[in-house]
DNA sequence: AATAGATTCTGACTGCACTCAGTTATGAGT
DNA sequence: ACTCATAACTGAGTGCAGTCAGAATCTATT
C-alpha cells in the first residue's frame, strides 16, 4: 500500500508544508477580503513565512489567486459535466456546463474577474497558469462533447464552436460593465449569445 | 465663420495645451518603448508637467494608453467600414472590418494587449474608457450592418452575432498564448472562428 | 561527525503608480 | 486695482508588489 519511494527528505516535506500554509492563508484572506484588499505581506505573515519566500511559491500576486482558485474551477467543471449529461437540449446542456462555472466565478466578484484577467494576460509558462489553461481546454472539450452528442447537421468544427462558447462566457464574466450583474443575469446574457451561435 | 463663443479664457487654453503636450509625450514614449518600459514620471517630465498633474488628465496609467490609442482604433474602424462595403462575401466583409483593427492593435503588441485589458477591466466611468467602449459598440454596429446586408436567412439577432464576433476578436488578440502570432496568423485564427459562427 | 556544496529562506530594499496638503493661477465681483 | 473664491498645479510622500545578497538549513561524501 506504501508508495514507491519513501525517501521524502525533510526538505521536500518542509516545502510541501509551506505550500500548504500559503494556500490556506491565501484562501482565507482572499475569501474574506477580496484580492484588492489583501497584501502579499498579509498572506506571508499569516502563512508564517518571509516576504521573499512567498514569491518562490507564486511568482506574482496573480499566481497566488490561480493557486487558490484552480481547484474550485475544476470542481465546477466536474459538476457541469455531470449535469450536462442528463439534459436533452443542446443549448440547455451547454448551459448546464456554463452555470456552475459562472457560479464559481462569482463567489467573490473581484476575485473571479481578476482570475480571468490573469488567465488571459498572465504568463502561460508559470505552472499554475498552464494548469488554469488546461482546465479551460477541458471545458472546451466537455462542450464539444455535448455538441458532438447532438450531431449538429454538418455543423462546423465542434471544437471551434466550443472555443467560441468559452470566449462568450469569458467576456460576459470579465467585463467591468457586467460586474454588478447577478449570476442569473450573466447566465441569461451568455444564453442569448450561445443561443444565436447554435441556432440553425 | 467665427465660432459662437470666443470667451475661451486663459484657463481653458492652458488646460488644452497641457492635454496636448501629454498626448504628444505619451504617444512618442509609448510608441518608442512600449507601456511596460515607460514610467508615468517620464511622461510627465516629457510633457513638462508635475507628477501629480498627469493624474488630473488621466486617472491611471492605463487611461493614458486609452487616451493615445482611441484615435487610432477609431481610424482603423473607419478604414474597415469602407473596405467592407466593397466586398461581396459575408465572411470576407466581416473580416475586412476585423483586419485593420488587428493591424492597429499589433503595431506594438504590448500596448495593444494592454489596451484591450484596460477596456474590459478598466473603470467604464472614466471618459477615455467610455469612449473606447463606444468605439467597440460602433464596431459591432458596423459588423451587424454587414450581416444585415447579406440577409442571413432567419439568422438570430445580427447585433448578438456581431457581439460574438468582437468577443472572438478580443480574445484572439489579447491572449498571452497568441502574443507571438503575426497579424496574418491572428486574422486567420479569427477567420476560422467567425467562419464557423456564420456557417449555415 | 566533520566538511562542503546545494537548496531554500529571509527581510531590508527598490521602483513605480498614485495621493494629498499646500501653493499658485485665474477670473468674478466691487 | 484690489479682494476673494475657486480651479488647477505640484512634488514630497505613501503603499505595495516584487528583488536580491547574504544567512540558514539540508544532504551527500568521506
Amino acid at each position: 500500500m506504501s508508495l514507491a519511494s519513501q525517501p521524502v527528505g525533510r526538505r521536500e516535506r518542509n516545502k510541501q508544508q509551506k505550500l500548504d500554509r500559503i494556500v490556506a492563508a491565501a484562501s482565507e484572506l482572499l475569501a474574506e477580503h477580496g484580492i484588492e484588499d489583501v497584501t502579499t505581506q498579509q498572506i506571508a505573515d499569516k502563512a508564517d513565512i518571509g516576504t521573499g519566500t512567498l514569491f518562490l511559491y507564486a511568482k506574482t500576486k496573480g499566481e497566488l489567486l490561480l493557486l487558490v482558485q484552480n481547484a474550485h474551477y475544476a470542481e465546477a467543471l466536474q459538476q457541469g459535466r455531470a449535469d450536462a449529461a442528463t439534459i436533452p437540449g443542446v443549448l440547455d446542456a451547454v448551459l448546464a456546463i456554463v452555470r456552475p462555472i459562472v457560479e464559481c466565478n462569482r463567489v467573490q466578484v473581484d476575485n473571479g474577474r481578476t482570475y480571468l484577467r490573469e488567465m488571459v494576460f498572465g504568463d502561460p509558462e508559470e505552472p499554475r497558469h498552464s494548469e488554469a489553461l488546461s482546465i479551460v481546454a477541458q471545458t472546451e472539450e466537455a462542450i464539444a462533447a455535448v455538441l458532438g452528442r447532438h450531431e449538429l447537421a454538418g455543423a462546423g468544427d465542434a471544437a471551434t464552436t466550443a472555443r467560441i462558447v468559452t470566449a462568450i462566457m469569458f467576456l460576459s464574466m470579465a467585463a467591468t460593465v457586467n460586474a454588478a450583474l447577478s449570476i442569473d443575469e450573466i447566465v441569461r446574457d451568455i444564453r442569448t449569445q450561445v443561443g444565436v451561435l447554435l441556432s440553425r
